[in-house]
Order: C-alpha cells, then structure tokens, then sequence
DNA sequence: CCTACCGATCGGTAGG
DNA sequence: CCTACCGATCGGTAGG
C-alpha cells in the first residue's frame, strides 16, 4: 500500500537461491577479499552465469552487506542474552564473553569477513554496522559500569571496554576448532586475565 | 659482478622522489584502501603522469611493500631496543609496550596501511611480514617466560603473548594525538591491567 | 536463467 | 618525465 515498503526491502530472504549466494560469497570474500572477489567467480561457484546473477542481488555490495550485517546482529542479539542470563557483573562478564567466543566460534568466516570488510561497505550500510557495533560496546561497557557501582571492579570502563573487544575480536584470527583451547576456555582466560586486573586494589 | 646483486635489491632509497611516492602512498591506502588505490590517483598526487611513476616503481604492489616492510621492522627494531633497556620481567614488559605505543603514535596512518593492507602483499613480501611478526611476537613472549622462571608471572605465555598484542594494536583505531590518553599512558593502562591479571595467586 | 554486450577503468609498456 | 596506447577485466544491463 504504503510507498514505505518499497524504500527498503529489509526483509531479505533467508532460503534457497539467497542461502547458497550467501554461503558461496561467505567462502569466496575469505579466500580473496571483498574487491578481489568478482561477481563472474561467484556466478561461476553458483552454476549460473553472471548475468543471471542480477535477478538475484541489484549490486555486489549487495552480497557483502548480507554477509556482514546478519553476523553483526547475532553478536548483539546473542550478547544481551546473555547478559540478562546473569546477575552480577562479573558473571555477566563472563557470560557476555562466552556469548562472543561462542558467535567468533560457529560462524568464524563470516566474523572474519565482517571484520575484515566491513569498511567497504557504503554509507548507508556502514552506518548501520557502526551502530551495531557502538551498541555491543555500549552493552559491555554497562556492565562493567555496574561493577564499579558494585564496587566489583575498579578500571577506566571504555578503555577495558575497547581492550577487552578487542581481545575478543583478535581470537578470530587464530581459533581453531580442532585447536588446543575451546572457545568456552579461550573466553574464560580471557576474562580471568581481565577480571584480576579490574579488581580493587 | 655476481648475478646475486642483482636478484633481490634490498636497499630501497629513503630519500627524494622515493620519499614522497612513499608519503602519498600511505596517505593514499589509508584514504581508500589498497585495492581501490590506483596508480593513476598517487601519479597525479605527485604531479606525474601515469606512465612516468614507472620509472621509480616496477609495480603497484612495489609501493604497498615499502609502505609496511618499514613500519613492521620499526617495531621490532624499536622493541628490541626498549626490551634490552630493562632489567625485570616486569619492567621489560613494560618498556616493550611503551615502545609499541610510541611506534603507533608516531606512525599511526603506516600502523594502519600495515595492519589493514599486509595480507593483499604477494607470497614472498608477506612471508617477509609473517615473520617480522612472529619474531615480535616472540620477542614479547621470551618476556613473558623469564616472568615465569623469576616466578613474577603465572599465565599461559602463549595465549598472554596474544591478547596483549591484540589489545595493543588494537589502539591504532582509536589513539589520537589529541585524545584523553597519550600514548604512555594507554601502554602503562595496558600494561597495569595485564600485569596484575598475570601475578601469581 | 542465457546470450551478447556496454562503458569504464585498471596496471602496465613502448618509444621518445 | 610525456604521449599514446595495450589487453584484460570489471560491474552491470538489455532483451529474450
């Protein structure tokens, strides 16, 4: 009815032809990058050619904001859960740091093309990743804030904040799966190390 | 005489026309990124034509490779120094991490062409690259494990090693020379924050 | 989903 | 350092 639907087609469909171009562009930009891959690669990874390609996606970027914008969601969504999960702050803590190792774990390509590529996105697209992002931070900095309230931590809370993410960020690049730590230990010597040095005293 | 001469020439000069190439270049992969960088953009930065650029460079990749083969031996050159300056585990600790932040600070756009750009180098820079980091990181991890002889530290020295890294480099997206914090301070913070979360018990 | 094709632009070279 | 130009390839479109 309204011509408020048509300005931004949220909705993007999560099945079939949409899935397998997600899953296919996932692999490629972690192989290649965003500016190496070329629409033909990925025409070619689906079976299709590049022109049939445009009955699916209006552009590549397209492609690259599907990829990105649906794992930074889950970092979110998956992170206030498991703050709520928890009631001090140093459990919240560590629930909020699982919650990351475990996102960092089960869809580590697409967290590394997230991190990786996210500044190639447009405007509009990088705006929205960015709020995403200021929004996590904003979730753990609260929490840490709590515990100065609690009198459970004592430290400079967006600064730990920025240096805890970005100890949680930097695991993507060596995780293994089969490696020597799960991810639920990496998390916990994460905030062991962290927790010892935001004490009082 | 010998064809050896002639196979790799390593002296790159750092003085005049190689200077300035070098200059814009890095303002221009921090602006837009490696790939979307073009030889044409730096030529006409350097009021050159296109064609002309290549009588100082053979490649566009040449550029990228004296942009960070600098900057990643800067840290290790610098680290080295400060490690050897100090006497405890504790206070080399420290020393490397200061000198670090003194390299970001002081060549922070560099910092950010290195740590954003390394991977797009072919297989023989980047190998280069690898192992000017491995080294670093293993200058920082020889540290950590005279911490654990002296027994002034208690904690994995390989995951340490890491998260202290990551949260260090991690400043360069948000150190500013005008900011709340100077550089020693963000390495004292960071180095506090670790130092109390690896003292035994 | 295909064929056929577009304008633009890329890194790089030849010859002066 | 310039002019002139190269082959390749890019993202994307038209018309079926």
């Amino acid at each position: 009815m309204s011509y408020m639907t048509e300005v931004d087609p949220k909705p993007i469909p999560r099945t079939g032809r949409y899935a397998e171009i997600v899953q296919e562009a996932t692999l490629m930009f972690g192989e290649v990058g965003y500016e190496r891959a070329t629409v033909r690669m990925l025409s070619e990874r689906l079976g299709i050619k590049c022109g049939s390609l445009y009955s699916h996606i209006s552009s590549k970027e397209d492609v690259l904001s599907w990829v990105i914008l649906d794992v930074a969601e889950l970092f979110t969504m998956h992170g206030r859960h498991a703050v709520q999960g928890a009631e001090s702050a140093e459990a919240q803590l560590r629930a909020l740091c699982r919650s990351h190792m475990q996102v960092v774990s089960e869809e580590q390509l697409r967290v590394s093309v997230y991190f990786e590529e996210w500044r190639k996105l447009d405007d509009n697209h990088r705006a929205n990743i960015v709020s995403l992002r200021d929004e996590y931070e904003e979730l753990l900095g609260s929490v840490i804030r709590k515990g100065l309230e609690t009198e459970a931590f004592d430290c400079d809370p967006v600064m730990t904040a920025r240096l805890i993410l970005s100890a949680l960020n930097s695991t993507v690049g060596w995780y293994r799966q089969d490696g020597e730590y799960s991810a639920e230990q990496i998390a916990d010597s994460i905030v062991d190390i962290f927790l010892k040095g935001m004490r009082p005293r």
